[in-house]
DNA sequence: TTGTAGGCGTTATCAG
DNA sequence: CTGATAACGCCTACAA
């Protein structure tokens, strides 16, 4: 039954062996063919419609759909440059602080048509720059979250690929920062409402900005709020760093601890509880990012709430804004951050 | 100072500027050049060490070395077909389930020089089947795990690339399973023993597949065992999943709860405990999977503990192994459970 | 508007 | 053992 306009040319039969061949893949050669036009107007129709005779196009798209035609991503990187491809590398892939960040990511990636790759460097220096090195002729972009890597080299992974930092800031290097500031001192004020005195703060990892940073903000409040503030560090971010930390913070006799972040305030909460210390009642706990966990934990705990899944949509946006140009680059983009009081922080103990 | 045999040839002014335009990746054009041999010598050099004289086969690699070289991984996949990419589709990403998969997944792929790209689908079919209709023309194989895809979806996919599923079966499509008999046995065993009678089996979303064989197991345990079981559900696999179906759970007055998974066990009891309903005395709570923050809540969940790095690791593997030709395919990998017996279960409360 | 030809960086084939 | 040469799939001057 003829059906008017739009008739299907049928796939010949030599075509349609090259197809199975490649496993249904077809290119625009196939189309040029089936459409009985030449491969550039193919390119032309798909990849700039409008700069060719409607009815052309008509019919190479019509090919195209039959064909269920995808272009080569890596026949068109390989033109072009670009691969529409980033990179996210993470140190430690379990930890939940980076969840958000690559769900932020991945989602803001894939709205523009990129893909993510994820590299986690396991907290090694070593095994970041390797991955790093592995990934760069492959991407159009790096994201870096929470870096072990030095500031040299930092910049010199930037020299070669555009590079957005997240919770570490270098020189000239665009990067997405928590706002470090507004956290710390409404952490501290909290604290002071309740009387607390002696304070300690349980750092990161050595290599790690934002500890430092935070740290450094935490003396100027405590001078002006008459604290004293300890830093006992470094140590492993994580639940285990948290918890083997306990015995040196207890020597040090605080009424409050603010952990460098809530996986390592957990740890400590864990071994405090193993060892009948109460929670709030003796020590207050408190931590930053709010993580899963955080609020499943009895008491729960008291955080200063950093926009992880923000993070990284900004810095994927940032790549991107990047590579189209319109960059205003190595901009510091700064994510408020929120006080969560829960019930880890409570009036200080006397400190008898 | 002349230093003996291995005389570094001078950068010609040339092709130095050359390699400034492209930004210092050089090519084997430019290692040629350098070392005095034609391309294809160099890309044999590289890539197949030892069918080349020794001489100069060092000359070669002095000269890569040099200019810093790497491969360019696009021409190479445009010529081969292999991309040494690997794709990771999840349901989400922020599961804590998942990261152990992911993490898994990404050291075998990085360990065999392949590259993970991950890919999430919000819980969402469509999202699903659109995020691996742009990945599979780049990827040499997929990881789909816990995919809310029909099994035709899955077939045709398969068809297309290596595909392994984790915590889903297909026939004919090899997959990475937890052992789930092990696992629901021992838990039924241990709620026996705890005088319990009468269960509800808080069922996970629709397409989930590893829910339905789960509660199919559950049947037969049951009937072996001589319980009173019924399943509530579908559910939202999340927290909130788990809270939203207290009430329903309730109302069926069981003496114990399994959850599809900790999260919604988790989320269970945070409701129970809002109601002040008594977590083990009144109704005990079990789950599955024994991710982070299990153990965090009081009183800890018991759960039946997954593999799941593990199940990441081996599915990456039977891609490895597809790809290198092996493979038997179409293999089911069974992963053991283990029963973690904490504090949310215990003596069944009496059930007037 | 459309077609032709050349090249992106690599590997494979075939001579030498 | 080594060197030309032709592909891989796409894009883009340039020509028609």
């Amino acid at each position: 039954m003829p059906d008017g306009t739009a008739t299907e040319p049928e796939i010949p039969a030599e075509l349609a062996t090259r197809l199975q061949r490649r496993g249904g893949a077809a290119t625009i050669y196939d189309i040029a063919e089936l459409a009985g036009v030449s491969p550039s107007t193919v390119s032309r129709a798909l990849s700039k419609p409008g700069r060719i005779s409607a009815k052309t196009e008509a019919r190479v798209r019509a090919a195209a759909e039959q064909l269920n035609f995808r272009f080569n991503p890596m026949a068109r990187a390989l033109l072009t440059g670009r691969s529409h491809t980033f990179a996210l590398v993470v140190a430690d892939i379990t930890n939940p602080v980076v969840f958000g960040i690559v769900r932020g990511a991945e989602h803001a990636a894939s709205a523009a048509g990129y893909t993510l790759v994820i590299a986690e460097s396991q907290e090694s220096g070593e095994a970041e720059a390797e991955a790093i090195e592995r990934l760069i002729p492959t991407v159009d972009g790096i994201v870096m979250a929470t870096t072990r890597l030095s500031d040299e080299r930092i910049v010199s992974v930037a020299e070669r690929k555009p590079v957005v930092l997240i919770n570490r800031a270098v020189e000239g290097i665009p990067s997405v920062l928590p706002n470090v500031e507004k956290g710390v001192s409404e952490l501290l004020e909290h604290l002071a409402k309740l009387e607390h005195r002696s304070i300690v703060y349980l750092a990161g990892p050595e290599s790690s900005w934002i500890s430092d940073r935070r740290f450094d903000l935490m003396l100027e409040e405590a001078d002006r709020l008459g604290f004293a503030l300890v830093e006992i560090g470094p140590n492993v971010p994580t639940i285990d760093g948290g918890r083997a930390a306990l015995r040196r913070v207890l020597a040090a006799r605080p009424t409050a601890v603010i952990a460098f972040n809530d996986l390592m305030g957990l740890g400590l909460m864990q071994a405090a509880a193993e060892q009948g210390i109460q929670v709030p009642r003796q020590l207050s706990v408190a931590g930053f990012d709010d993580i899963f966990g955080s609020e499943l934990i009895t008491p729960p705990l008291t955080t200063v709430r950093a926009q992880l899944a923000e993070a990284g949509r900004r810095a994927v946006e940032d790549l991107l804004a990047g590579l189209s140009g319109d960059a205003g680059n190595s901009d510091q983009t700064r994510l408020s951050t929120t006080l969560i009081v829960r019930g880890s922080t409570g009036i200080a103990a006397s400190t008898d």
